[in-house]
DNA sequence: CGAGATTCATGTGAAGTATACCTTTAGGCTTAA
DNA sequence: AAGCCTAAAGGTATACTTCACATGAATCTCGTA
């Protein structure tokens, strides 16, 4: 049985790696240039380029769909404003922060609490009051005099959670500041999200505007073709690989994120597969893959309350086939709670649970109205067939109930 | 037959509550002068 | 008297509950043709 094992291990490591370097492919990872945004670096260098001298930076917006290379741009731009202001011994720090982040930065108190951890200060998760912690914030930075940049990421989606007055705290915070100064960058998927706004804390926020338009197919395979020249091992790809990947993503509005994506999961397929190139057949894999993978990872880190909804919801569909009510959602739900050893939750809180899985992709729901009989939410679930059976396995084993 | 009233089942907003955690404060104890 | 520790008091954010009202088309009601 070792041997068998040994044989496998040597097998592998005889095998030629499709992959040079893996990491060049994976989300987070960010290229010493990019390609095709010239232009928009350019621009949001400008803007942020006068604190170089001290002077506060206008506060900037940035709007582009998903994979638009919006937050990419940001992060390299702010980086390297950090390192170069570090070189001159210039009094300038920057922060970076997605908003969405569940249980990080989805509200005011959260937000202002992380930008402080981001310097490096200890703040308690709850306790102290909002101002408080706004206060914490002033006293750090307005030790000295010093340029603060702040980026958002995803600003809408928190916007759209808690409101706009959070906006208007941030833009009024220099108004408290001495010596220090924060500009702000705002990033959006939601290119009308700025219209929503108050127009006070608009014009104040959006100072600046940079759009980021979507990669056309050429750009995106030359993004991808640079990309895979450092990533693989020459010859790794078959002809055309490239530039289904680039098709697929240009489909979806030029989001370049994606072919990415796409291009790193189709080589993962055919390593495991054993070949000795990556194939076009190996992309339609890859896109299932990547739906997949995101399903699973989404319900596994959902919540126990949620999962159980989720369960209830699958369990009724399967049952039934079409139709189904929050009504026999919560019907299940509450048989459930009491299997699992979970605290029942009111249905108030249910039917927010299911607006939350909708909002997340896992279901589709819209409120119906039956006339006669009442109204509803009607349920689709959104996972494929072929992943379902998975979910179906996370949610036994997380619940510990069967099917 | 058709206009308007009624109805149902739940959506949805606002206010209230429980929990977990924070800081402040007052009291008690110890210590050192 | 000063210093230190502790526990209670008073405060907050967040997740959830409670309360109350809003929805909107199928169905019912009733006057009229």
């Amino acid at each position: 049985m070792d041997g068998g094992l040994n044989n496998f291990f040597d097998d592998y490591l005889k095998k030629e790696p499709l992959f040079k370097d893996r990491a060049l492919l994976q989300s987070g990872y960010c290229p010493e240039t990019i390609n095709h945004r010239e232009n928009e670096l350019k621009k949001v260098a400008n803007v942020l380029a006068p604190s170089l001298r001290s002077d506060k930076p206008s506060n900037l917006f940035i709007f582009g769909k998903t994979g638009t290379g919006k937050t990419l741009v940001v992060k390299h731009t702010i980086n390297q404003l950090a390192n170069y202001a570090k070189e001159k011994g210039i009094k300038l720090k920057t922060i970076y922060l997605n908003c969405k982040l569940k249980r990080v930065a989805d509200t005011e108190y959260r937000l202002v609490a992380q930008l402080l951890r981001n310097l490096g200060v200890e703040v308690p998760y709850t306790g102290l009051p909002t101002e408080e912690v706004y206060k914490k914030f002033f006293d750090v930075i307005d030790k000295e005099k010093q340029i603060i940049v702040v980026a958002l990421d995803e600003i809408d989606q928190l916007v759209s959670k808690i409101g706009d007055e959070l906006l208007y705290n941030i833009t009024r915070m220099n108004e408290e500041l001495n010596n220090a100064r924060v500009s702000f960058i705002g990033i959006s998927n939601d290119l009308f999200f700025i219209d929503t706004l108050d127009p006070r804390v608009r014009s104040s926020l959006s100072e600046e505007e940079v759009v980021f338009p979507p990669y056309n197919a050429i750009q995106i395979k030359e993004i991808l073709q640079q990309r895979s020249d450092l990533a693989f091992s020459t010859s790794a790809l078959s002809t055309g690989v490239i530039e289904k990947c680039a098709a697929y993503a240009a489909r979806e509005h030029g989001d370049a994120r994606r072919a990415i994506e796409l291009l790193r999961v189709a080589a993962e397929v055919a390593e495991r597969n054993c070949q000795k190139v990556v194939k076009i057949e190996n992309i339609d894999h890859a896109e299932q893959k990547i739906e997949y993978d995101r399903i699973l990872d989404l319900i596994t880190n959902q919540p126990k309350q949620s999962q159980v909804v989720l369960f209830s919801i699958i369990k009724i569909q399967d049952e039934k086939k079409e139709g189904i009510f929050t009504g026999e959602v919560y019907e299940l739900y509450q048989k459930l709670c009491p299997k699992i050893g979970l605290s029942m939750l009111t249905q108030r809180r249910v039917s927010d649970i299911i607006a939350e899985l909708d909002m997340l992709g896992i279901i589709n729901s819209r409120v119906l109205s039956k006339g006669r009989y009442g109204r509803s939410r009607e349920i689709t679930i959104m996972i494929p067939k072929d992943t379902l059976e998975k979910v179906i396995n996370i949610l036994n084993d997380s619940l510990g109930i069967a099917f």
